[in-house]
DNA sequence: TGGATGATCGCA
DNA sequence: GCGATCATCCAG
């Protein structure tokens, strides 16, 4: 089979809405000694930096939010709600502000271990949201500042698009103030033909 | 030092 | 709709 292509800094180092677009239909894997997990990216949230009220970085570098200045293809992992983690990936050059929130998932590898983390009865709603898809994927604190572009638990690929797929474009989720752009990304299926 | 806030989820 | 539940931020 052919080695897996890893997305490099090159992919990362551009412009926020850019990479939320084009990291749809590429493939999330998380490995670790248990084995691996992995899901195709089929929603996208992009954050820039100050100006962007919903942003950790919109006002500023503060200890928390300094990773999304920092250089292109780290993870940037945060505790939301109490009871959360959220995957986001670290955009632009360094020195400059952005991150892109990886909101849905189409499961792929694991499917068993990522049903056990999940609780699911179901396969309905597996991966589809932020919050399902660390919880699935064993995805916490610990991995915040890791490089994607390294083979080191947790990596994106190069995926595919299927075809008759769509992007779609739409306001970001859960935004009370500020910005309305549509910076919220999905990989819709065709509509069948 | 503490109160407000929040890029959520699952259940009523 | 609402509660769970806590890291982070900022005002005082």
């Amino acid at each position: 089979m052919n080695r897996e292509e890893i997305l490099d800094i090159a992919f990362y180092g551009r412009d926020t809405v850019r990479v939320a677009r084009e990291l749809l239909g590429k493939i999330l894997v998380r490995q670790t000694g248990d084995g691996r997990m992995s899901g195709r990216i089929v929603e996208t949230e992009a954050y820039t930096g100050p100006g962007d009220p919903a942003s950790h970085a919109g006002r500023g570098p503060t200890p928390r939010s300094l990773i999304m200045f920092g250089p292109p293809g780290r993870a940037y992992v945060y505790f939301c709600y109490g009871m959360h983690h959220l995957l986001n990936v670290v955009t632009e050059r360094e020195g400059t502000a952005g991150a892109v929130l990886i909101r849905g998932l189409e499961p792929g590898d694991g499917l068993e271990r990522i049903r056990r983390n999940r609780g699911a009865k179901t396969d309905r709603g597996l991966l589809d949201g932020p919050g399902k898809i660390t919880r699935g994927l064993e995805i916490d604190l610990a991995l915040n500042g890791r490089d994607l572009t390294r083979r080191e638990g947790l990596y994106i690929t190069r995926g595919s698009r299927k075809s008759g797929e769509t992007v779609t474009a739409g306001p970001r989720v859960g935004i009370r103030k500020g910005l309305d752009k549509p910076w919220r990304f999905r990989l819709v299926p065709g509509t069948g033909s």
